[in-house]
This record gives C-alpha cells, sequence and structure tokens, in this order.
DNA sequence: CACCAAATGAAAACAATTTTCAATAAGGAG
DNA sequence: CTCCTTATTGAAAATTGTTTTCATTTGGTG
C-alpha cells in the first residue's frame, strides 16, 4: 500500500486524497473489484471522489502495472492489485468464483517451447487464469 | 461451416439467412473479430441484416460453445470461432497480435496438481491465451 | 399453400466508459 | 507559511457498446 504511493511519487505523479482513497480500496481488498465497486468502497475514505476519478487512477495503475484486469466468462471489468511480489506485468492468477478473490501464480510452467514449434508463433506473452473455489469458500 | 449449420438444425434452432450470413462471415475468418466487424461482414452476404442479430446469434452460438470470447489486454469485445477439434468449452488459444488468427491448443499442459496444492483452491476451470505473431506475419 | 412460432430489424432504452471544462488542491519556490 | 503553477478533480454531457421492446417477416411443417 505505501509502496504503492511511494512508485506513484516516483513517477512525479501527485499523491491525492482521491488516489489514496482508491489504493486504500484496493490493497484492502484481496478480491477483485468493478469500478463501480471501488468507487462505494474509495467513498468511505473519501467522500467527495468521483467515479471518473476511480476509472483514470485505475488506467493509471494499470498503465504502471500496478492493477491487472481480471478476465472472467462473462465481462472482463474487474480489476485487482498486482502482487508486488510480481515484478512484472504478469497475468497468472487463481481466482475464487464465490468470493472474488485473486491469487497470483509465481511461475506457470508452460510449455511455451513446445507451443512455438506447434503451432509456428513467435510468442511474446501469454496470460493463465485459473477458476475455482479458495481454501475459505471450498469449506462451505 | 456446415457443421455449424447442421449443429443449430440439430438443436431445433431455424437456419435463416442472417444466421447463415453470420456463420459464414466466421467461418471465412481465422481472425477473431468484434461484432461490429462480423456486422459489416455479414452484412455483404444478407444485406438487410442488422446489428441486433449478430449480438443474437453470437450469444447462441456461444451458448453452443461455437465460438468463444477473445480476451485481450485491451478489451473483450470479440470472438472467434470454436475449433470444431476439440469439442469442450476450452479457452486454450494462441492469437496473433497482428493479424488476429487464432488457434486452439489441444492441451494445455498445466501443472493443476501442482497449482491446487500451492494455492489450496479446489480448481474446476483455467483459460490460457497465448499472444506473439504467427508464422505469416512473424515474415513480415 | 397456409399456418404459426421463432426470428428479425428499427428504434428506444440501458449501461459502461470517456470527454469536456471550470474549479480545486498538491507540492515546489520563495 | 504563503503563493503560484499546473496536475488533478468532479459534474455534466457525450460517446460507445449492448440489450430490450414490439410490430413485422420468414423458416419449416402439416
Amino acid at each position: 500500500m505505501d509502496d504503492l504511493i511511494t512508485q506513484l511519487q516516483a513517477k512525479g505523479y501527485r499523491v491525492t486524497q482521491p488516489r489514496r482513497a482508491v489504493l486504500e480500496a484496493l490493497a484492502s481488498s484481496r478480491a477483485h473489484l468493478t469500478p463501480e465497486e471501488l468507487y462505494r468502497r474509495a467513498r468511505r475514505r473519501y467522500r467527495k471522489i468521483g467515479l471518473v476519478t476511480v476509472y483514470r487512477t485505475l488506467a493509471l495503475l494499470h498503465e504502471l502495472g500496478l492493477v491487472q484486469r481480471v478476465h472472467l466468462n462473462d465481462g472482463c471489468h474487474s480489476f485487482a492489485r498486482t502482487d508486488s511480489t510480481n515484478g512484472e506485468g504478469h497475468h497468472h492468477q487463481v481466482i475464487c468464483q464465490d468470493c472474488g478473490r485473486v491469487e497470483e501464480l509465481a511461475d506457470c510452467a508452460l510449455p511455451l517451447q513446445e507451443i512455438s514449434a506447434e503451432t509456428g508463433f513467435q510468442i511474446s506473452q501469454h496470460r493463465v487464469e485459473v477458476m475455482g473455489l479458495c481454501p475459505d469458500c471450498k469449506k462451505r
């Protein structure tokens, strides 16, 4: 969280109250959130914030690789923070279908060589998404 | 293509001119297409078709597992036909970033056991998308 | 060929996102 | 600490993408 703020400052962006509110809302949730949900949560921290600012902040954070879009079967409108452990713009997530919790996979072990050989494609990036129930939701 | 039509009939859906137009447009492209693009192409085959029908046909085909949504970094508005070889609702695609060509992977070789053990998730489905340049575009 | 439900197209409604623009506030200079 | 500049903001309007409504058309069956 403080890390996110530091990153913003480092890149020359201002650390404003609305941005703080969005960052805190994001950091305090393990689940993926839509702009609307994020807006509701951010508002609890900074009442005056507008939905537009949420969109703008998300765009900014996405550009900086601090949040990632979560691609679900029925739409791709949610975002989750990027785990600080993965420096890169990785896209390897495990997503709980019940509570929305998102976890990142360090390594995906895709046989890229093989895929490249088979298809003849020159591969530059990839995305892996695994869906299911997280330990908590699985118990219920 | 004829296969798609047969499938429609088999499920009790009517084979109408607009649907034919959409199916042909889909079948004749190796690339993923947005509803808008599909509309333009379908119109070349059946002038009177409306964009609404394209949406409806896509929804139908998606339900039947004959097309899949393509999830790109900057939006998920495209569709590609499902390779007839993969009966299942697989989501393992190789996508050309230049021409949009989509190829399906038969097998993804993800170490699901491992992922499950590591994360504690009970896994029910997954999606793999590999992006890069197809053989043709790579040459240019 | 006639019938009827399924399917269609046009227009309207709706939802999500982006743009515009005047007002505000972060943060560096003094 | 105050001033100043400019990035950032919020509200409203505009835009874009998608869905609904409903009267009309049409595929397929008898």
